[in-house]
DNA sequence: ACATAATAGTTCAAACATGAACATTAAGCA
DNA sequence: TGCTTAATGTTCATGTTTGAACTATTATGT
């Protein structure tokens, strides 16, 4: 038995995931560097991001889309919140829960902040045909899918 | 001028990158957890599979592969060390690179780890075929390229 | 109603990554 | 040869992420 025919490297899949990861990770790190200017961490965009699309989310709601533990949200608001990007304000009718929204100025700094982001994006991805692009998003919504629930 | 027009959310390269990067997140994730059991981190997985490949680098070279800062390497290896994974050995010709190399308990170690990464990456892309996966990987690689000297 | 469970958010210590400054060694060039 | 510049790896201070323990509030079940 070669052990050799059973290493990953030899497997498409394995080698295709390593892509993704490594396109993952230079890209993140990409986005980080371009918007240092805004004084923006790519955690705290999306931040911005879920707030402008869901607006008065609790904590917790935003926690588990981020795919973070709540008390990173809970370390991540403030900044935001000093700034004047976010307001955090209790529900009524649960008192546990902070409703979280975005102020004009956060509004204002996400435009600027989805401007450097989608460039970076549209760079990135301009290799792709429309139908690629469209083919990989489905397969990587069908692993987080997967994913989600394990 | 309406500004929903403009929004990334409605851009098909803005929202299908948005789920890489999500099914990344939970995969990388959940690797965590299957790592555990072998006292195994994904950042220390990354370290035995490139030094398996690639026997002698230098930890620049590894930094390099692992798009990873040197002294986060100078930090990371140590605890390979002295659990007998790896041996650092200093280039006889260049008195300042340290070549590095798995031990064979270090093999041992990643053998065991690789089947683990294997199965959750096998479980991930079970839902692609084979063509749609090396479509993906082949994008992916390209944007690794586009990336990396931006 | 009351005791028990579960939930939302916070705090804190530990693990981790990062970048700048540094020591050592090598390479380039006058 | 010397002098300057570049490269490798380490150290350290900083900021980030995590998970466990905690408080406060709500839901559940008898």
């Amino acid at each position: 038995m070669n052990i050799k025919q059973e290493l990953p490297w030899d497997n498409p899949r394995f080698r295709n995931w390593v892509a993704v990861a490594r396109a993952c990770h230079v890209l993140e790190r990409t986005l980080a560097v371009k918007l240092a200017p805004l004084d923006l961490k790519p955690a705290q965009l999306d931040v911005l991001m879920n707030l402008y699309r869901h607006p008065g989310m609790s904590q917790h709601d935003l926690a588990r889309r981020l795919l973070v533990g709540r008390s990173n949200v809970t370390m991540l608001l403030p900044q935001l919140e000093t700034r004047g990007l976010l307001r955090r304000e209790g529900d009524e009718k649960d008192k546990r829960v902070l409703r979280l929204t975005l102020t004009q100025a956060g509004e204002a700094l996400l435009m600027q902040a989805l401007k450097v982001h989608m460039a970076l994006i549209e760079k990135a991805m301009s290799q792709s045909t429309p139908e690629q692009c469209d083919m990989i998003g489905e397969q990587m919504r069908k692993i987080y899918e997967v994913l989600k629930e394990a």
